[in-house]
RNA sequence: GGGCGCUUAGCUCAGCUGGUUCAGAGCACCUGCCUUACAAGCAGGGGGUCACUGGUUCGAAUCCAGUAGUGCCCA
């Protein structure tokens, strides 16, 4: 068979990916087996597939596979999330590139484009995350916006409005003026900047020339100015007590009132307040009772009441403030100054804050149980730093404003009647009942009602995610729900624990009753080598496409993982995926090696094959006890790197060395047949990382059935292994290693024979592996001696000394020095432990089995140094 | 300003309840080798005062306190 000596990933993924499907190895519905459920955090339609989706699904998929493996009957659920500001921004602008205006569209007109876009790019990640090998449940695809998706929003709008958590409030909220929405706290993002603090005099009235000085770094607000503030117990001020001042340009007289809120030593001590456009001046505006003058209008320009500039962007109207300011002398000067200025996470623009009508949820009472089930691991986090954070932010909760001034997502189900009044119900229908019922009202018709304009936060959807994907809102008795709730294990980014994870914790208790994951485990940010984030900006993110193109999906998948510790953010490198690949073509060719094998029946199995057989076996069944160990503890990159090194370091370099038949010389079967069997274990414990040449190999080294595959193949279980026999065979790896060490500095070829007397009595040395050194350091002889001649260069290993005869190559003065350095070390080594056993209170505190080991220390340090010495004299 | 975390090899990180020759892995680096499975490979090698200071202990990378640096979250 002529197999070429590179493998070629791009033909065998896509084929075994079809394959996959079409014989349904993803599909799931509930049986009796055990369930495994994973939800896929659902990316946004607008998005593409960047390395941090790669992160993340590559480390699902590795779990979903696994635990296919093991039995289980695995369900992962794909999706797509409506991500309303996003989606309706990208829309905007599309329609805006056609020569439309959002403005000049029915909501509905709006709506069909909006879904005609999704339609068109809301799939598109999917189809990429099928590249990876994603072995999701496709049929089960979902979208926040499906139907049944949507009426469980609805639904739980309505359950939380009945139990009185949600309300209608005037509240600060963040204004991103370009959305024209209103977004949540964490989706403001604080930027350092540089910018100008203005100092600016106000005249207090009543006097020909006395004035307080504010400083601010927002002078256009001055124009909603409605008091002026100092601290109560600022001597500095005591005189201002119920006196006004004028505030510039506008003339408003506003009163002079006292806070602690100020900070004596901010500014100038003293504080302007815009109840209207600052979360603070708003708390103390209602402290105090001042009026709101809201200055802006929703896009961030002016408003009438403002008085001048009406119509002027905000950042415009800064400067022309300045303008006038200086040119009335009410400007004192001006200062640098860093400030933190809040962006849109979304649109990026500079968050106006701004007081708006919106619907709450309250959160108090919700997150309770929430809290709870994570504080006591009924739901776990991993790593459980993350509960800390967790717990801070639950303790210290928000109620969370649901509303968002937009067209696409779910629209609020809240019905006003022309006198303002409202009722909250799921249908116009019903809300026309409810009219009737509680307001008595008979004569208002549907067209009578208005629904309110506004659509729910995206979240308000993702947080039923879990429940509404196995439709257990409108229907929390049926099979589904039943079978695959609570979903096992959920894969996310700690920057949406508050978003997100914690919400759906939330949802599970309040509308379940129960967990909605037992697993959290956080994956860290795909950063570039100099820890900066990827971004498009900054084009330091590779496309992963083109990464799988060139490396293979397999490779990119453990490339991934190799630079991916548990929690911590990861440093993308290409040469990561580069070793990725480099190893499936490792894999490769042990596939090729032992294909080309031919058997002869005939043949008696070598001792030293029976020996690398024994050992391979213990071996592989540790490696196994290890790896399962690594998956309980989701430490996910250790679980490979076991397997990695178990494959390249321990099978290839050191198993099949040692049953690897003379060139050209057949195998014997029995030989033959084992390492068939150990490559086929390696192949299933290394599928869940690399489904695509695993199921390539699996494929081809065997006839198989179409059914046959290794995705749904059994795990291979650990056994017992013996620690002795793996003891004795490293020792066998030093001993091996020693005499190829000699090889290289004698420069002794490899295919010369040498030969090696072991320094001691035959009958205390355990032979039991010299097949294996005789083999692997092409040892031609095995000699017992108790002593050593001249021309003779020895090592050490363990308590036993070794030579190899080389006649007159040896230099006697370097062999010499050799000795005295490793002399001494032992003798410092020694001197070490004796001091800890001359020490009475060590004898008589430590456990008796640390002092025995010591002692053994002792002995076996005694032991090295005679033989050492007398090896000495032989060349003295 | 408040809270949480981190600091171990050039880089990224393991190191569980203090005690095996405990100072480790991967990558990078250096040296030698195209040895008929693999140069996308093989065989070797160097490299760390475990941030610092003090304490507890027979014994500290590991526990405690303080200091410095650094990151994240919140305000």
């Amino acid at each position: 068979m002529d197999i070429p000596s590179k493998y070629d990933p791009r033909g065998a993924e896509n084929k075994w990916h079809r394959y996959w499907l079409e014989q349904g190895f993803f599909k799931s519905v509930p049986d009796e087996r055990e369930p495994y459920t994973i939800v896929i955090p659902p990316p946004n339609v607008t998005g593409v597939l960047h390395m941090g989706h790669m992160l993340n699904n590559t480390i699902q998929d590795i779990l979903v596979r696994r635990a296919r493996m093991l039995g289980k009957n695995t369900c992962w659920v794909p999706g797509t999330d409506h991500a309303s500001i996003a989606t309706e921004a990208k829309v905007v602008v599309k329609l805006k590139d056609e020569g439309i205006n959002k403005s000049d569209l029915s909501r509905e007109e709006f709506l069909r484009h909006a879904w005609d876009w999704k339609e068109k790019h809301g799939g598109i990640i999917l189809e990429q995350l099928k590249k990876l090998g994603a072995s999701c449940d496709w049929d089960r695809t979902s979208f926040t916006m499906d139907e049944k998706l949507s009426e469980s929003v609805i639904k739980v709008f309505i359950h939380l409005y009945n139990k009185g958590y949600i309300y209608r409030g005037v509240r600060m909220v963040n204004w991103d003026p370009q959305a024209k929405t209103a977004v949540s706290d964490e989706e403001v993002i604080y930027k350092e900047e540089q910018s100008k603090l203005y100092y600016v005099r106000y005249k207090i009235v009543g006097t020909e020339n006395e004035w307080v000085t504010i400083a601010t770094t927002r002078p256009e607000t001055i124009l909603g100015d409605t008091a002026v503030c100092v601290n109560p117990n600022d001597r500095r001020f005591l005189h201002l007590k119920d006196k006004k001042v004028v505030v510039p340009v506008v003339n408003r007289v506003v009163p002079i009132i006292f806070d602690d809120y100020v900070d004596m030593e901010f500014g100038t001590g003293c504080l302007k307040i815009t109840p209207a456009h600052d979360e603070n001046d708003y708390e103390i505006g209602l402290r105090h009772k001042l009026d709101s003058i809201d200055i802006f209008n929703d896009d961030g320009t002016l408003s009438e009441k403002a008085e001048h500039f009406i119509g002027e962007d905000r950042f415009k109207a800064r400067i022309f403030m300045v303008n006038v300011l200086e040119k009335n002398e009410n400007l004192v000067k001006v200062e640098d100054y860093i400030n933190k200025v809040g962006y849109s996470e979304r649109t990026d623009v500079v968050i106006e804050p701004r007081l708006s009508a919106q619907w709450f949820l309250k959160m108090k009472e919700l997150a309770k149980p929430a809290l709870d089930n994570v504080m006591n691991d009924n739901i776990k986090f991993h790593p459980a730093k993350f509960k800390n954070l967790y717990r801070h932010w639950m303790e210290n909760i928000k109620d969370w404003c649901i509303s968002r001034q937009l067209w696409w997502g779910h629209r609020i189900p809240v019905y006003y009647l022309p006198d303002g009044n409202f009722v909250v119900a799921e249908t116009i229908g019903e809300a026309l009942e409810k009219v009737k019922t509680e307001f008595g009202r008979t004569d208002i018709k549907e067209e009578d009602l208005k629904q309110d304009e506004d659509v729910l936060d995206t979240w308000a959807s993702s947080w039923l995610w879990p429940i509404s994907l196995f439709d257990g809102i409108n229907n929390p008795d049926n099979p589904e729900i039943k079978y695959y709730y609570p979903t096992n294990d959920l894969v996310t980014a700690p920057d949406i624990i508050f978003f997100w994870v914690a919400r759906m914790i939330i949802a599970g208790y309040e509308f379940l009753g129960d967990k909605p994951f037992s697993n959290v485990y956080f994956t860290g940010m795909v950063r570039d080598k100099q820890r900066r984030k990827m971004s498009k900006s900054l084009g330091n993110s590779p496309d992963p496409l083109e990464l799988i193109e060139k490396y293979g999906a397999d490779g990119v998948r453990v490339g991934m993982l190799l630079c991916s510790p548990a929690g911590n953010d990861l440093l993308f490198d290409e040469i990561l995926t580069e070793q990725g690949r480099n190893f499936s073509n490792k894999i490769w060719n042990v596939f090729r090696l032992i294909k080309n094998w031919k058997v002869d029946h005939s043949e008696i199995q070598p001792e030293s094959s029976k020996i690398a057989i024994e050992w391979f076996e213990n071996l592989l069944n540790k490696t196994i006890k290890s790896i399962d160990s690594h998956f309980s503890k989701f430490r996910i990159s250790s679980a490979l790197m076991e397997i990695y090194t178990l494959i390249r370091d321990d099978f290839s370099g050191w198993y099949l060395e040692a049953v690897k038949p003379a060139y050209q010389k057949p195998i014997d079967s029995v030989t033959l047949e084992k390492t068939i069997l150990y490559f086929d274990s390696l192949l299933r414990i290394l599928h869940p990382f690399m489904p695509f040449i695993t199921e390539e190999i699996f494929q081809l080294i065997e006839e198989r059935k179409p059914s046959e595959s290794i995705t749904i193949s059994e795990m291979p279980t650990s056994g017992k292994y013996n620690k002795v026999l793996l003891a004795s065979f490293n020792e066998t790896k030093e001993i091996v290693a020693a005499v190829r060490n000699i090889r290289q500095e004698k420069s002794i070829a490899n295919k010369e024979p040498v030969k090696l007397k072991i320094i001691t009595k035959e009958d205390n040395y355990s032979g039991g592996m010299i097949p294996i050194i005789k083999k692997l350091a092409n040892v031609s002889d095995v000699s017992f001696s108790s002593t050593t001649e001249n021309g003779e260069i020895t090592f050490m290993i363990k308590t036993t000394r070794y030579s190899i005869p080389l006649g007159s190559v040896i230099d006697t003065e370097l062999e010499k020095k050799k000795l005295e350095d490793e002399l001494k070390y032992h003798e410092g080594f020694l001197k070490s432990v004796m001091k800890k056993l001359g020490n009475e209170s060590f004898i008589e505190n430590a456990p008796a089995k640390v002092v025995e080991l010591e002692r053994k220390k002792q002995a076996d340090a005694e032991e090295k140094i005679k033989t050492l010495k007398e090896q000495l004299e032989t060349l003295a």
